[in-house]
DNA sequence: GCCAATATTAACAAATTATTAAGACGCAGT
DNA sequence: ACTGCGTCTTAATAATTTGTTAATATTGGC
């Protein structure tokens, strides 16, 4: 079988890790594309049409997830494969993954046999229907699909931030994350904003939901709690 | 400082890189170990187990892709986390790396900012998932997850000194901690507070459980008795 | 009863978070 | 390219909570 015609998207910040990859790839015969930031990413995705995009969570200028929605909002590319390429254990970005539209993870360590079956069976698949379930707590539901949080089922729409803030305080309630846990998981390692940023969304959510869903624990963080 | 007891290696033949990181860590607290090889490496990690090695892959004598074999070849560091350090050409590095059971690679240059939250997304990984139990004590569950101390199934919420002293001392039940323990532990050994400080605190957490839980052993410290 | 150690209280200082508004940025439609 | 819109971030300031100290009272062992 040839994979000649099958074309692949590669997108990463890290040259070495796109090289590495492209390497692999390129040994089994795909035609591989490259992109070193999201908003390239969607650029060559909405000329080339791939069949398969991998993109990187974490990176500069558009990360990975912003990446992935922008793909799914064109129509040509609404079924394009995704996967995200996620460091090991990073369950939540595979969690917000899922939500924009993955369809796999893949993570890092990247080793070339295990990337290639993955892609491989990534490939075969032909249908994808993944609903991933609504999370009800208290009177509220967060619809990871579509983006939305029902306040007793009044649908209330929340910016990308937020809803990512959102999910993950509502990921375990009750569990205070640190602002720490907050910064790199909803923003990224490598991704440095000032703290009263979180404070902002905070704020923005409280505004909608009320201010008793989200507790402050000073000097420790936040927790969603019913 | 709760990083105080996180030992991180660092391995490079460059004095200035291992001096630049050094600086840059301790700074966060870590408590930081050197090696100018990968021999010297393998030894220090044997005897100090470090929870995370950063380690160079070009060095003289025993380079790194050799240490990382021999590291992971003892048992107690089999699952310590190791990075490389990789400039930006070493493209085959990573391939290497990772097959020797690296778990990430930071690419040079390195910088500040990038290097710390990188090292806290790496020790967040072993970290985070494993959930601390709850304690039992009596009629009092504390619980770190939620910084929630709850007396006869109330939660009762302290802030963060007053909960860090309380958790040290019910962390071993009727063993009496000095004042210098408690103070070395729950500020820190360079943070200097005077002694009247540990008292306050002392009173505050009784007036919310009740004077008799904490326990004074005068001329010697407290300790936590049911 | 004496004395050093601890308790207690309130006032002060430091640290952290809340709030608000303004600017930056990207995107969509023209 | 221009404009308007929604989102994200920051800066500045206010409000609040937490931590520390100092001063005074009390305790418990000798």
């Amino acid at each position: 079988m040839t994979n000649e015609s099958i074309k692949i998207l590669l997108v990463d910040d890290e040259p070495d890790i796109l090289e590495f990859m492209e390497y692999n790839l390129k040994k089994e015969g795909y035609n591989v594309l490259l992109a070193k930031n999201g908003a390239e990413a969607v650029e060559i995705a909405k000329r080339e049409i791939p069949q398969l995009i991998i993109l990187d969570i974490m990176m500069p200028e558009m990360d990975g997830i912003e990446a992935c929605r922008r793909i799914r909002e064109t129509k040509e590319l609404e079924h394009v494969l995704i996967a995200f390429l996620t460091a090991r254990n990073e369950e939540y970005s595979q969690l917000a993954g899922f939500d924009v539209g993955a369809d796999d993870y893949i993570s890092k360590p990247i080793k070339p046999r295990i990337l290639t079956s993955r892609i491989k069976a990534l490939l075969r698949r032909t249908s994808f229907n993944q609903e991933t379930p609504a999370v009800q707590i208290g009177n509220m539901r967060i619809d990871r699909d579509s983006y939305l949080v029902y306040k007793n089922d009044e649908p209330i729409s929340f910016p990308r931030k937020e809803f990512e803030l959102l999910s993950l305080l509502t990921s375990k309630p009750g569990r205070v994350f640190t602002r720490e846990d907050i910064l790199s998981r909803v923003w990224g390692s490598e991704i440095v904003v000032g703290d009263r940023t979180i404070d902002v969304h905070i704020r923005k959510i409280r505004e909608k939901l009320g201010d008793d869903v989200i507790k402050t624990i000073k000097g420790i963080g936040y927790k969603f709690d019913i």
